[in-house]
DNA sequence: CTTAATTACCACCTTTAGGTAGAATTAATT
DNA sequence: AATTAATTCTACCTAAAGGTGGTAATTAAG
């Protein structure tokens, strides 16, 4: 009942890097340190940000990683999807889908609650909001 | 961000055992035709339930599997924790756990909404309470 | 031109979740 | 006592998540 780690690792850079503009580009070494997240592991994640456009990389010296976007303008669901994380409408707390309307279980509607709720968050939330209280997670 | 198999079929088994008390004791094949869960997998999952003290078993020709004790005194977060599946007060969306209060990121406090109503909905709930609406699920 | 600093890529390793196989054990029926 | 229908136990298999290693490619600085 909780995020891959690597959406969680996605976000906690993100999030470090919104707060942090004027150091751009950022590097692993620097992010891996501050984030406490194994370097290997975190640079494959990176690849997958550029990949999916969110972060623009730059080779060699004095490379590192920037936003392709704003962070005003990347939502964070946006990121979960890219780990294929993102909370689906017919996702089901036992794991089987849609039932058939009239016969619903008795988790049903106390599902949709919390659900909804998270869906919420991860749709309306962007990554500058969310970097806004600037403290390093 | 969802429930693992396990600790999902062992609610839809014990809520369907729940409805269909007068078959007691049920039988493992029975089971795992009706709910279309794998037979091995199931008798795995029957037995955690038996050392759990959930469900007794009973070997043998027209052995089976029967309640322990009443479904109206077995809560959801109990079969949860058998999984180490129950959500803990500590639980963070990013992984982190316990951020100094006076730091927290922008994420704290709409996890805290829907996070608390699922421990609700886990801890409040009672077998009978999820099968009493008689659906096979 | 050389070197150092950087990301990209490919292949692998480790752990966990999910699932399977088969023999051992148990107890009612015949 | 043998048969049969059932659970239990031990061990294993497979796929996915999480993580690591080595090297090639790229670029700025000296
Ligand atoms: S009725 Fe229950 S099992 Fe069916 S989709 Fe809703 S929550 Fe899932
Ligand atoms: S502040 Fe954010 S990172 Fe820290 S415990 Fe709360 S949700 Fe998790």
């Amino acid at each position: 009942m909780q995020l891959s780690k690597s959406s969680q690792y996605a976000i906690r850079i993100l999030a470090f890097m919104a707060n942090h503009q004027e150091m751009q580009p950022m590097n692993a070494n620097k992010l891996s340190e501050e984030l406490l997240i194994p370097y290997k592991f975190l640079t494959k994640i990176m690849n997958e940000l550029v990949k999916a456009d969110l972060i623009v990389s730059i080779r060699g010296r004095e490379g590192g990683y920037s936003f392709a976007k704003p962070p005003s303008e990347i939502i964070i669901d946006e990121i979960l999807a890219i780990f294929h994380d993102s909370i689906k409408d017919e996702q089901c707390v036992l794991g089987i889908g849609f039932c058939n309307g009239m016969c619903k279980c008795a988790l049903h509607d106390q599902w949709m609650e919390p659900k909804i709720l998270m869906q919420k968050m991860f749709r309306e939330s962007t990554l500058e909001k969310i970097a806004g209280q600037g403290c390093k997670i």
